[in-house]
DNA sequence: TTAAAATAAATGAACGATCATTCTTTTTTA
DNA sequence: TAAAAAAGAATGATCGTTCATTTATTTTAA
């Protein structure tokens, strides 16, 4: 019993260090020695919780993609109008990113690296579902143009990362107002 | 004379192995052993051309980003319409990923990369000036929003990282309808 | 209830491979 | 023949991973 918490809490802290080191350094500088030292524990050890050091970077982008998700959708209400409904998930999504900047910036790591198998980045997507299901209303509704998930993912919701990416290197601020034109953004090149 | 045009194709050949290599397995697997073979060369020859790695994937990035500038705007007209301007751009950029996949990947990788450094990046982003000047005419013109340049590029230019992404993944193929659609979503994101 | 035995968890050292880089030597060029 | 260019071998460091061993925990037997 005890010994389950301390096994979760052991796998927990290895997936920690990884994503700091990660975060400072890029993916490759997240060694196996270095992620074990971080986490108080010998390199061997991670071994009894994780395959090699691939599927080690995956759960991790299990795990942070799904507390991104769970943020996302926390305030998510059925009888919302649709705009209402996707302006929550959007301010939602972009405060999470703005408050755990090491997860945003490794999920955008995660996007272009060899790293990350297909299956797993098929897993991640689904926790994205209540999303394309809240767009699939939308635009049976006519509010939202009748166009492939794809074109809406990468219109409305993957320029955030290139807004936290700014922000990081202080080159365009997120505040409120900033934060504001950019939802409108958004939603102006969705709706219909 | 010959000597200078020799040495001009070893640095070509240099930068196109890096760009081979980290295409088919990240930037971490391009080391300076694998480049110079594919390149016929000795390792240490590398270093005749580049101080070490990190200037080598930074001169890639920069020589990557020149030609897709020049594609971008190669048919700008000055007569022609901020619209019809933008329009060409985006096609034209659109073009350039399609037509050449290891370079929009490579560009793609270094969006979140530690390695390309910040001076680099500055001086990358110098060869999309053009796109900034129409900017500012159509925001001038009324045209377009009225927003940090930032915005305008996450939301009409950025997009297509991830688009490229997806087509490659084969899971949202870019055929000329979904393009055309995907221009119009970017225009009605910037336009006033 | 306690001591011994068995099992599980965790370790540090070590593996071969490969990394970026440099050194010395050889080849090419002028 | 002198200088420049290129080579291959070698450097120490670090990589991911595994191995033999020790430490901790649980089970068994008295």
């Amino acid at each position: 019993m005890a010994q389950l918490q301390k096994s979760i809490d052991k796998r927990t802290a290895l997936l920690k260090a990884t994503l700091s080191l990660v975060n400072n350094g890029g993916i490759q500088s997240a060694s196996m020695a270095k992620v074990a030292k971080i986490a108080n524990v010998s390199p061997a050890t991670i071994y009894l919780f994780f395959e090699n050091k691939q599927e080690l970077v995956n759960q991790l982008y299990l795990d942070v993609k799904g507390s991104f998700a769970e943020a996302a959708f926390r305030e998510q209400k059925s009888d919302d109008e649709v705009k209402k409904s996707f302006e929550k998930i959007w301010i939602a999504m972009a405060a999470f990113k703005l408050e755990h900047k090491e997860e945003a910036s490794f999920l955008s790591q995660c996007d272009n690296t060899p790293m990350i198998d297909e299956e797993t980045r098929q897993e991640g997507l689904k926790y994205l579902a209540p999303l394309f299901v809240l767009w699939s209303i939308g635009i049976k509704e006519g509010i939202i143009k009748d166009i492939s998930p794809y074109l809406l993912y990468a219109f409305s919701i993957y320029p955030m990362a290139f807004l936290m990416n700014m922000d990081n290197r202080a080159l365009c601020p997120l505040g409120e107002n900033v934060l504001k034109e950019a939802f409108q953004v958004a939603w102006d090149s969705i709706k219909v």
